[in-house]
DNA sequence: CTGTTAGCGCGTTCAA
DNA sequence: TTGAACGCGCTAACAG
């Protein structure tokens, strides 16, 4: 009733277990004829090698973990999405784990996967956590997306305070003077970065500054666009920290019978899914989220590969985001947009396309 | 320079490994001195339990996996979100596997989780898949979400052809007459289940069917709502097989200068968040899709609990989609959607919210 | 209460 | 080319 293992198959085949296990994972010589009386047994028995074990002796579990703060909307999807397709291809599993709002739970979960896995992607935008991680992943091979406090180790981060500037430049050139901006929670890196983008850029050009703090989801958009759309000296533009906070604000904007961006210009950051869904259209500063996911993850392979020798690897890689500008900003991009061609040009703008999604 | 080991934690607390296992686990009796000293060696040795050696003796991983078709959109990722709160409360880690087109990858991705998992929660639409999974996972407890082709076995599946019937009276009482269909695409078991659905509804009412086939995402959805605004006998109503259709086939009859609901009237299927965030905000089928992915994952983990005995658990579980209409469909609901009481709702509505979401 | 030892299932030397 | 034996790191019996 139980599983058959290796033994089991041995016994019919009238082999080794060594031998087995020869034929099995390819390695070692065999003659065809024993090679045949193992695929024999093996087909019999509905053998299937117990991957656990053989990770215990060969000290490669083929499964690399995440841990991120949380699994909700769409950056994080689409950033895991990536990550799988590299798994897959090649030939790694993914290990999830989200909710760690703080350092002490990430650095549970981080203990928790050794073992596990092969190696880490940690997305910590807590400072502490991500030293936490450093120290306590012991040799197991990391790569930290935590927005910028990786220094020294390998990593991935997003340009944020120059992406931020782009925000604020375009909507600048395109004539918005009261230009505020809905931040993220005080103690993100990512926030705090692109909070600091705004206000240099906002000083750069003489412009009186106006911060709202979000929570980076939408329903603290809502709030941070209602009270800025109540405000005397209403803001003539919103930069919001993230998409969906934008997207939360520009409804509070519409709900408040205002415009977009006829009254309110409003930018995002991400360039999530929905960005190019929404009417009008999201300007946003465009990461290819699948495509960073993919990036980070064959780079950890790689680290994981390259395990000891070359330490080489302990550059922090820089994401620069695009501007994409859509009709949220500027009211001349709304012909270009009436036909399908934005969406799909939105759906299939990565390389990373999902086949058959339901 | 290596990892320590528990040998290491006995040899330096001056104990047997025994005792430093009975310490770490919590189980058995312990001199609360040994357990002083034992403690002492973790802590200067930063030992950490090698998880991959403790499954193999205890023969449980307290991982379960998740196999899905694909990772894009956000049903997906909304119940992987589900599963993952769940995970983490219940002490399990969540391994993900998607991109299974045909059933041969799925099968082959099911093997590859043995000795992995404790338990899997396959999500597959196709029929095929659903019963290679069934054989192929051998003792492995199984819980199906596949679209109802799981007679017999322990399963969850959605009401898709009561949930169809809902979506097209509803719009037959609000007066619509021509009411067309975007189905998924042909061979998914969900898809044909609400075509279904839509079909009988319609022939039950005595009005003429309109399907076009698309694919669950929202291109084809574009597409398929291009078509149907070209139409002679343009539809005054599309009932989209799920949500990313209906949006796709929303911004189509938009961008073809058609109103909605004035001239045609859009239902979709899942209420995934973005639903309630289009303008007009769509009237969709609300399943509570974290939940049911928190309700698969405690399902299968009582599975793994009772696993031998109690194979009194072959039933499948049905999750009824409820119907909430929104502007989409009924302009009547356009005065309480201006407020961001819609908004709040729609992201507050299930009790899984996330926490300090990026 | 503690230590010794035998597996868990597999990969991998090392002889033969 | 094959097989016997050892070890991966840990838990769980069983003695002491």
């Amino acid at each position: 009733m139980k599983a058959a293992t290796i033994r089991d198959v041995a016994e019919r085949a009238e082999v080794s277990v060594a031998s087995v296990s020869r034929v099995l994972t390819g390695a070692g010589p065999v003659t065809p004829a024993t090679r045949d009386k193992v695929m024999e047994a093996v087909e019999a028995l509905q053998y299937v090698p117990h991957s656990g074990a053989r990770s215990l002796s060969t000290s490669k579990t083929q499964t690399i973990g995440v841990i991120l703060p949380d699994l909700y909307g769409e950056f994080f999807s689409e950033l895991i999405r990536g990550m799988d397709l590299a798994a897959r291809s090649l030939g790694y599993h993914l290990i999830v784990s989200s909710s760690h709002d703080d350092a002490e739970e990430a650095s549970a979960a981080i203990r928790s996967m050794r073992g596990r896995v092969d190696g880490l992607i940690v997305l910590s935008p807590h400072l502490d956590a991500a030293n936490l991680a450093t120290s306590l992943a012991g040799r197991l091979p990391i790569l930290l997306m935590n927005g910028g406090a990786g220094a020294g180790r390998p990593s991935i981060m997003v340009d944020n305070h120059g992406g931020a500037v782009q925000a604020v430049e375009h909507l600048i050139a395109t004539g918005r003077r009261r230009i505020a901006h809905i931040s993220g929670p005080t103690g993100n890196l990512e926030a705090e970065t692109r909070l600091a983008g705004y206000l240099e850029a906002m000083a750069r050009a003489n412009l009186p500054t106006t911060v709202v703090e979000g929570a980076f989801d939408q329903a603290s958009g809502l709030d941070a666009g209602a009270e800025l759309a109540r405000r005397a000296d209403r803001p003539d533009a919103i930069f919001a920290g993230n998409d969906m906070m934008a997207v939360g604000a520009m409804l509070a904007l519409q709900d408040a019978g205002l415009g977009v961006p006829d009254d309110v210009a409003v930018v995002g950051f991400d360039d999530v899914p929905i960005a190019g869904l929404m009417r009008p259209g999201l300007t946003t500063l465009r990461i290819h989220i699948a495509e960073t996911g993919r990036n980070a993850l064959e780079r950890l392979v790689r680290l994981i590969n390259a395990a000891g020798e070359a330490v080489a690897d302990t550059a922090c890689e820089v994401v620069r985001p695009e501007l994409v500008v859509r009709p949220s900003s500027d009211p001349a991009t709304h012909a270009q947009t009436t036909s399908g061609d934005r969406l799909r040009a939105s759906a299939g703008s990565s390389p990373l396309e999902g086949e058959n999604p339901q």
